[in-house]
DNA sequence: GTTCTTACA
DNA sequence: TGTAAGAA
């Protein structure tokens, strides 16, 4: 598929994937008339990418350790090296305390809501209804 | 019409 | 990251 298509099903703008690959991200060929051509399993990777972004995590890291995060589950002691596991033991600790730092800034906005808006959420919604992404936080 | 590169904000 | 220009 073209970048156009790639853009769409992963809601990331041409600009950004041209970026990513840039960064050594992602790679793609090119089609004779030197537009790029990408693979399907592109799309769950720039999903990815976005992910570990969103994280917090610098495209630097990112290059790093993406190879490993392609297979978990395999067991490829090979290529970890210590660097790496201490790089990886440190990026998370840093997800968990931004997510601390998430949960107890979800904790305050929620309270002064219901503070204000008693028992009327404040897009109309009975309490709860909406939708509230944040909770995936929670298992942690 | 879509993409490419380069460059600027 | 977005947007603009000029070419393919």
């Amino acid at each position: 598929m073209r970048i156009g298509e790639l853009s769409e099903r992963t809601d990331t703008s041409r600009r950004l994937l041209r970026y990513y690959e840039e960064q050594q991200l992602i790679v793609s060929t090119r089609s004779p008339n030197g537009y790029r051509e990408y693979d399907e399993r592109f799309v769950d990777r720039v999903m990815q990418i976005r992910g570990l972004l969103d994280a917090g995590l610098p495209t630097r890291i990112i290059k790093q350790i993406l190879p490993c995060l392609d297979k978990p589950r395999a067991i490829h002691f090979p290529d970890a090296t210590p660097e790496m596991l201490a790089t990886l033991a440190r990026e998370r600790d840093r997800m968990t305390e931004r997510i601390n730092c998430l949960i107890r800034n979800r904790d305050s906005v929620a309270e002064y809501l219901e503070a204000v808006s008693g028992g009327l959420a404040v897009d109309g919604r009975p309490d709860g209804a909406a939708a509230a992404p944040a909770d995936d936080l929670k298992p942690v």
